[in-house]
DNA sequence: GCAAAAGTGTTAACTTTACACCCATGT
DNA sequence: ACATGGGTGTAAAGTTAACACTTTTGC
């Protein structure tokens, strides 16, 4: 176990991030390898403690820049862990947030010597990890599936221009669940922010996708008077 | 404004409550009058610093029996709130937690000298309230609301024994609406988890309604297997 | 007998689900 | 010609929404 005989630290805060990554096929969490105690060597989310003059949105961009190289991500705050113990060192609570992203397998690089790597991990299989952070990204699992059934969460995932499949497939992720094309299509077409182009795949060994595009400003103004987006 | 010369803090964290009541008519929010500066005076949700070694779930329940002599309530944290200036004597992340409870009229007295009064204020016209407890206040009312679409909020409020009307009306005030008695009726007989008992109502100049008791342990296993029970 | 809330059914509109075949493209 | 994924329609089942009158009770 990674806990020795460590300087206490006073009570303090920290940010941890749960960072999904899709990349047409499958969902994986973004993992680094600590370099620094506790729990060095350990596999852990990205985290860190909070600046004294720093807001905590802010603390948790500037974390996961400094762990993973990875910036300009929107995170969303959804839950504080307390426990007396959950470090080893002293007092920490810790405030989660959780953000999903398109993957690519390149430019995951630590900026900051705290993480000796970062890389993406499998959300249905994650290893054993530092402090309590099984139970903080279980919990952001969670709050991802509950999400998603009423905001459209996929577009950020994807390009700009998107076949509806690519889409689908986002939701089967998610959701771990088949969903059947023509139903799919049909609840997504229905609310009216979804624009085929006139442009298709190129170079594909099969019938070419008509690309779309989401009507994002559209989407705002519906919100605004009460229209959800979602898929249960 | 009530931001003075006051010592500085290392950085720290409370926890913030917000209780909502509700007795059959009107849904309103606990409020203290503050008797400690910063902020003496003001009108606040219950809130506090965490100790040391204490559990910020611990925290929560402490603080709220501090200022209000409630107690043995189910708290549910729902946010954090960390702007570097949220707190004029320093730096203070809090974690706030709501709940909805059985109002009555008697029998709200702080313990701790930190709050003057405690007293219910109708939720749908809350005053200016010390630090950032207006904004505290606003998420957790969304929050109530977002819950009781998937979940069965309204047994907690009611006595075991309950009518439809009663159960109607807690959807009423938390839903700010009008809902129709037939279908609502039927929908919450629907998921056969109300029981009607052979007692009706005493004394009332009008025709007496059945009572009901809701099936909480049934409830509770048809959740686990993924039933969710909710008006939208 | 009046006021007040309880209790009750039906219909139309809409949403969800289940299901199978032909189409376009590259190799 | 075949393998691959794209694209399409319909019917049945289920859910939601809208709507008005009779019953019971106390005063």
């Amino acid at each position: 176990m990674a806990k020795g005989n460590l300087p206490k630290l006073h009570s303090d805060f920290s940010v941890d991030c749960v960072i999904f990554g899709f990349d047409d096929e499958e969902l994986k969490v973004l993992l680094v390898e600590r370099n620094e105690p506790p729990f060095k060597a350990w596999k852990a989310i990205p985290g860190n403690l909070v600046y004294d003059q720093e807001d905590i949105d802010a603390a948790a961009e500037r974390v996961l820049y400094e762990l993973t190289g990875l910036h300009n991500i929107f995170l969303e705050q959804f839950y504080s862990f307390g426990s007396i113990d959950r470090h080893p060192q002293g007092r920490v609570i810790t405030v989660a947030y959780y953000s999903i992203i398109k993957r690519n397998d390149n430019g995951l690089h630590p900026v900051s010597g705290y993480a000796k790597k970062a890389y993406w991990w499998p959300a249905d299989n994650i290893p054993k990890l530092a402090f309590d952070h099984n139970e903080i990204v279980d919990k952001a699992l969670q709050t991802l599936r509950h999400k998603i059934s009423y905001e459209p969460i996929g577009f950020e995932l994807l390009p700009e221009k998107f076949t509806l499949t690519q889409l689908q497939h986002i939701y089967e992720a998610i959701l771990q669940k088949r969903i059947d094309k023509r139903n799919f299509r049909r609840k997504m077409l229905s609310y009216g922010l979804l624009t085929e182009l006139n442009q298709k795949q190129k170079g594909v060994s099969h019938r070419a996708a008509s690309f779309f595009k989401f009507n994002k400003s559209r989407y705002r103004s519906l919100k605004k008077k009460g229209f959800i987006f979602g898929l249960r």
